[in-house]
DNA sequence: TTTAATTGACTGATGGTCGGTCATTATAAG
DNA sequence: CTTATAATGACCGACCATCAGTCAATTAAA
């Protein structure tokens, strides 16, 4: 029998291989030559692997994304407080350590903004959906020791949706040169509004 | 002497002639023959006007989102509550009289975020910068006719691009099914938190 | 011998360019 | 006043370079 491949790991392998060239370039200036290059294939072979150019984007994002995830999960149930585990799901838009992840993900979503594809958007919304039952609980949690007004509650969507709003308007605009700064203020001004008055 | 035409104008004719077009297909998927053709002008035309497709996108916005600045300012002026003020600034998220203005902003949104357009971002902090002065002009107003505490003026730039996150959440995600049911009980809410009580 | 894997030459499509034509009008000549 | 000429901006589509994606041929393991 011929040699067989493990698709799954070879796919991620070549995904993995031209992240550098992912991050350094914007997908419109780079061509599949050279991502072959890059990776060490045969054109032909990235289309083994491959529906096209988006799609080696979306590989990446979906290995970065999952490896963010699990330190995102460790750090969350590392601390105590409430106001800092919140504050967590909105380091990734600022933190040094995942600055490639948000240069894909950039990426990612302006592919997504004009290329209706099903299995982005599906990703996108497990990805959402999971982090956001994360955030609800923390919140719940917040309200069950009596931290925060039950109120709180109903700010959880919006709350979490904030740090998307404040990340493109960053990238689009140069209105906000201190994100974190920014997001700080804001979080430490609702905290205050939310806390139950001793 | 040549005729002389006023190419201001020509632009943005040729630009509104294709509006439907860009409207109904993503730019990927229109190529400038079909611009060319459905503006009744030549492919070379075409370019004696635009430095590129991207830049026929960048046009129709800038007209599109002309009118709804007027249209925005009027509805400011014309209501007297604070509450519907604030509220003014994410109807264009979810309008009906929007639907091509948001088709053509998401494509614009697309485009900004991985080619790097110095225009593209001087337009856009523009507008974010004239639109973030009324926003915290009413801000200011609540707060000095005792409606709204004087803390809240530090959730200003948060509630402002909240908007912008709800609505490339319900682009990218399935998980906002009522955007305008999300924004107005995020809203509602925080209104209570920062109203002065009696 | 079989068959999965790989490949790069090839093709069709398209973004953008450029040389040339056309239409208009100023003005010079008759 | 009428006509001829020159000048120039507007307009255009044939052409070119590039590149995404295909496929027939080849490799190599079992």
């Amino acid at each position: 029998m011929p040699i067989i491949v493990d698709k799954v790991q070879k796919k991620k392998d070549i995904a993995l291989s031209c992240k550098k060239l992912f991050v350094e370039n914007s997908i419109n200036d780079l061509t599949i030559s050279q991502v072959a290059l890059t990776a060490g294939v045969g054109k032909g072979t990235i289309y083994e692997y491959f529906k096209n150019k988006e799609d080696i984007v979306f590989e990446i994002v979906n290995i970065l994304l999952q490896e963010h995830n699990d330190k995102k999960l460790q750090k969350i149930q590392a601390l105590d407080s409430t106001k800092e585990k919140i504050k967590i799901f909105f380091y990734v838009f600022y933190d040094s350590e995942n600055e490639q992840l948000r240069k894909l993900y950039k990426e990612f979503i302006s592919i997504s903004l004009v290329n209706y594809n099903k299995e982005m958007i599906q990703f996108q919304t497990k990805c959402a959906s999971t982090y956001f039952q994360w955030f609800e609980d923390i919140i719940q949690e917040g309200i069950d020791n009596g931290e925060f007004l039950p109120i709180s509650k109903n700010l959880a969507r919006g709350m979490f949706v904030i740090g998307e709003g404040f990340f493109i308007s960053s990238e689009v605009t140069t209105t906000i040169d201190d994100l974190k700064g920014e997001l700080d203020k804001f979080f430490d001004t609702l905290f205050e509004l939310i806390e139950v008055k001793k």
